[in-house]
DNA sequence: TGTGTTATGATATAATATAACATTATAGCC
DNA sequence: GGCTATAATGTTATATTATATCATAACACA
């Protein structure tokens, strides 16, 4: 990877960091242009593919968006949590989980690559009626 | 709901179990309007929200497509294990699982209303080398 | 320095999805 | 039956998400 290259996904990784939310790519895309308003839709793209393939973001696949991983250990796929009314997103890691989820597509032969577990609902602050942090 | 909605529901989850397969909107939407050209994608949309919700079919969030329901008994959400050579989706149930991943979620409070599980890999046909089904 | 290789930039457009409003079918009531 | 209220559907336009394609520029290595 060539030194701009780094210096796209630092940028990207950084919108998503600062921002703590799940961001769709026109998002973030929206923010880097204030800095610099030639960017491209393929250039976000290929800075989140790579830093997802990383593990330093998250893809929600049922949002059309991404967000910056919280807990930088993430080889295995995580659990997303998603609140509907808020849109908070936290992050759960069970392999475990994984394996037997895996176990179970894999009655059939099935091999598994890519886990994609996303769960929507409402969370702690929401669902008391509390304001969200 | 009425009789235009009902037939118009019935014609797209005809086109869906046909094909088998996943499809996105508007692969129905072109089927569709081979017999009759002016239906527009909210219609197609309105049909799959309604076939989505009753549980007929499902949509694959991490493809932006819909399946027809093969298995019919679907009040708890399925696990949905897609071959990313052949394209071919399976569906397994597993209400267990589902209440391990819930409680999971669940430990710092969130409630869970929607469950997305999607795993991607290899089915056992392409990975044995021989022709997919 | 020249040359091949690969990443990036830029342009355009494809694919997916929905907002907003007009229209029309149906049910219930008189 | 005709009238009206209601809600589903049709229609138009457009928003949102994503990628194909080709041009350009950086770097690696001889």
């Amino acid at each position: 990877m060539r030194e701009q290259g780094r210096k796209m996904q630092a940028e990207v990784l950084a919108v998503l960091r600062r921002n703590g939310g799940p961001l769709s790519a026109y998002d973030v895309l929206g923010e880097l242009r204030e800095a610099n308003p030639k960017i491209a839709p393929p250039t976000i793209y290929r800075a989140l593919a790579a830093l997802t393939e990383r593990g330093s973001v998250h893809r929600l696949e049922s949002l059309n968006a991404f967000i910056a991983c919280k807990c930088d250990q993430h080889a295995n796929a995580s659990i997303l949590s998603i609140c509907d009314d808020c849109g908070s997103v936290e992050e759960s890691i069970a392999p475990d989980l994984l394996e037997k989820v895996s176990s179970i597509a894999g009655k059939s032969g099935f091999q598994p690559v890519r886990h994609v577990i996303e769960i929507h609902g409402v969370c702690a602050s929401c669902g008391t009626g509390l304001v969200p942090a």
